[in-house]
DNA sequence: CGCCAGGTGCTGA
DNA sequence: TCAGCACATGGC
């Protein structure tokens, strides 16, 4: 057990903005999940963060990196907070960090992730993960590693589907084995220019626009990344109130709108659309603050 | 019990 | 370049 300091960051918002799959909430108020292949729990005591883990290859500097504590959050949040809409996400979400995870495991994750919603994404990553991972056991808590990719590129479609993996099984499998098989490497995405990496991502079956900039986001450390997906649609409305926007406009304007940590931005907003249904206790206040983010109301 | 979900790939204009 | 469509599944 050690800990670490952690000014300007909520641990809670962190590891439930839907940027990560694998962090539980245990009943202390911690959460229990992994860090660089390791089982560990944490929890927050204002700026303070408690760790604990029997593998002490988890050093504080790996958790901290995870964490992404190094970065200048003041700094990154100064220059998103450009609009109305932006600056009550930042307010409401305040210490919400973009994470380090690892490229694979957010890649095969996000390939998952296509046309279906966390709370099940969770259940088939956790399948995936006790089907083809290794048992670890750590003070009551038990779980399984996530998988490499040269273990999924072996398991066979069908296998794979039994997972409830449905059709994202293929895509999976295929995207496995082409870094399995030494064709396609994340690691060297992390230095190159944003453009540079998604293009790279793209050429992975089951990654499209969105997932691309899911992975160079959380996994890679480009922060101008922008994923669309369709709550970020919707709360792009509040700048498009009734003009119709492709993605691709989407993304040119978030560029420029938001600059170099667009990518902070976006999870900022995911997270505070989101959550505007339970913001409220009063369902017609709700309504009405929903709506009005989305732009419905003329 | 219908609706919906952190989309993608394919096809045809 | 872009709209339209199929794709599997289970949580809510």
């Amino acid at each position: 057990m050690f800990q670490i300091p952690c000014p300007d960051f909520s641990l809670a918002d962190t590891l439930e903005c839907g940027q990560t799959f694998r962090w539980r909430r245990l009943p202390t108020g911690g959460y229990a999940g992994w860090i660089e292949g390791r089982t560990v729990k944490v929890r927050q005591e204002g700026s303070a963060l408690l760790v604990e883990s029997l593998d002490s290859s988890l050093t504080p500097g790996r958790v901290a990196r995870y964490f992404a504590l190094d970065l200048n959050l003041a700094a990154i949040l100064a220059s998103i907070d450009v609009d109305a809409q932006a600056h009550d996400a930042i307010a409401r979400h305040r210490g919400l960090r973009v994470l380090r995870q690892d490229p694979w495991e957010c890649l095969a994750s996000f390939i998952c992730s296509s046309y279906n919603n966390i709370a099940r994404i969770q259940g088939m990553i956790e399948r995936l993960c006790r089907a083809y991972g290794v048992s670890v056991g750590f003070n009551g808590y038990q779980g399984y590693t996530f998988p490499t990719a040269e273990v999924v590129a072996v398991a066979s479609e069908r296998e794979l589907r039994a997972l409830g993996l449905g059709f994202r099984a293929g895509y999976l499998r295929s995207t496995a084995r082409l870094i399995a098989e030494g064709r396609f490497a994340l690691e060297p995405l992390r230095g190159v220019r944003y453009a540079e990496a998604k293009a790279a991502l793209l050429h992975c079956e089951g990654v499209g626009d969105k997932v691309a900039d899911c992975v160079a986001l959380f996994g890679l450390e480009q922060y101008e990344a922008f994923p669309i997906d369709l709550w970020i649609a919707r709360a792009m409305r509040y700048y498009f109130r009734r003009q119709k926007m492709t993605p691709k406009r989407l993304h040119d304007f978030a560029a420029k709108h938001f600059g170099a940590y667009a990518g902070y931005a976006q999870q900022y907003l995911y997270h505070y659309v989101r959550n505007l249904r339970r913001g409220t206790q009063d369902s017609r206040l709700k309504t009405q603050v929903k709506s009005s983010v989305l732009g419905l109301v003329s």
